[in-house]
DNA sequence: AATTCAGACAACCGCGTGGGA
DNA sequence: CTCCCACGCGGTTGTCTGAAT
């Protein structure tokens, strides 16, 4: 098929924004005559532009049936249905909302939409909640957040003396720690393991996404592969609620009862551990098993700014 | 007051497609 | 049937503006 020639071969049109009289040139034109053929239009109507930019200033910005202004909810709510069903088909979309472009649904959808979907977990493409692990992403202001709940403080087994020489790097390891005993939460529950089970932790420290993320994570796990029960107390130990109905069923610390097996295998486990290590001002420390973490190790931390996210968190996770 | 940054929106670019020659 | 043109669409970029530092 041949490709339609376009301005770029007409050098001395003029591009950029639209100048008033430029405006008033194009609109007086096509209410006169009709736009016609639009490559003829410029010259007709004495615009330096070529007819692409005419007909797209037109539709998108002149044509006298335009609503302008901010969405309304409705239009909000039509216009997640009908991209839940078109998906990014934005002249379909914008065909049943009278008086609103395709373009401006489209850049309404990508700076607005998009990003409150995303917030509340939800993948814009597919409308479906996020069942990536990538959400884990959040993970660390997370599982600092739960730390301040002291949930894991006579459980961690991060080296004391190490984590005392560097507070920042001691930051950066127990929250590593708090990873694994969160994965480790997850998957030894009697549930399916998380859809990407070769969880790279180091990937996890990226960059610091919001907590309702993370919530969604719980959420739409238990969506998908049900096991209320177990995840609910996942997310009552984390947030501070103490032991739920079922915590029993996920191995939690301080939970009571006989758990069925875990879905994860001990190697798979040892998988988790094994994974444990990071680069902290260019050196690479593992984290030892065995010696608590201290009270004056958890003071030095100082992860107190995380107190208001944390109030969310427990909120949403209820 | 100056600068930086992010959000919002206008405009552009390149491709696919339909229709006429 | 093939070629070419014009149009429309969706993705991307550019520009403006206001808030934050």
């Amino acid at each position: 098929m041949g490709r339609s020639p376009c301005c770029d071969d007409e050098l001395a049109l003029k591009k950029g924004p639209w100048m008033p009289e430029e405006d008033e040139k194009l609109k007086n034109y096509v209410e006169k005559h009709g736009h016609g053929s639009w490559r003829r239009l410029p010259k007709l109507a004495g615009l330096n532009r070529c007819g692409k930019s005419c007909r797209l200033r037109w539709t998108n910005y002149l044509r006298p049936d335009i609503k302008r202004g901010k969405f309304t909810e409705d239009e909000e709510r039509l216009i997640l249905d009908l991209h839940s069903l078109h998906g990014n088909k934005w002249s379909t979309i914008a065909a049943s909302l009278p008086g609103r472009t395709d373009n401006e649904i489209k850049n309404y959808w990508n700076t607005h939409m998009r990003k409150k979907l995303l917030r509340a977990g939800i993948d814009p493409a597919t409308h479906r909640p996020r069942a990536d692990l990538g959400l884990l992403t959040d993970l660390p202001k997370l599982l600092a957040a739960a730390a301040t709940l002291g949930g894991f403080a006579t459980s961690l087994d991060v080296n004391p003396l190490q984590l005392q020489a560097d507070a920042a790097a001691a930051n950066h390891l127990v929250k590593l720690h708090l990873v694994q005993k969160l994965v480790e939460a997850i998957t030894t529950c009697s549930l399916p393991p998380p859809p990407t089970p070769n969880l790279n932790l180091m990937a996890l420290f990226g960059s610091p996404p919001s907590l309702p993320t993370i919530s969604n994570l719980f959420h739409n796990y238990l969506s998908n592969y049900g096991g209320g029960d177990q995840i609910a107390a996942v997310a009552d130990h984390y947030s501070g609620a103490g032991a739920a109905a079922g915590a029993s069923s996920c191995g939690l610390p301080g939970s009571s009862g006989s758990a069925p097996p875990p879905m994860v295998s001990a190697s798979r486990e040892n998988q988790n551990k094994s994974e444990l290590s990071t680069s902290v001002e260019g050196s690479t420390d593992t984290i030892s098993t065995d010696s608590p973490i201290s009270n004056d190790t958890w003071d030095s931390l100082n992860l107190t700014d995380l107190d208001d996210d944390l109030g969310y968190w427990k909120d949403i996770l209820r």
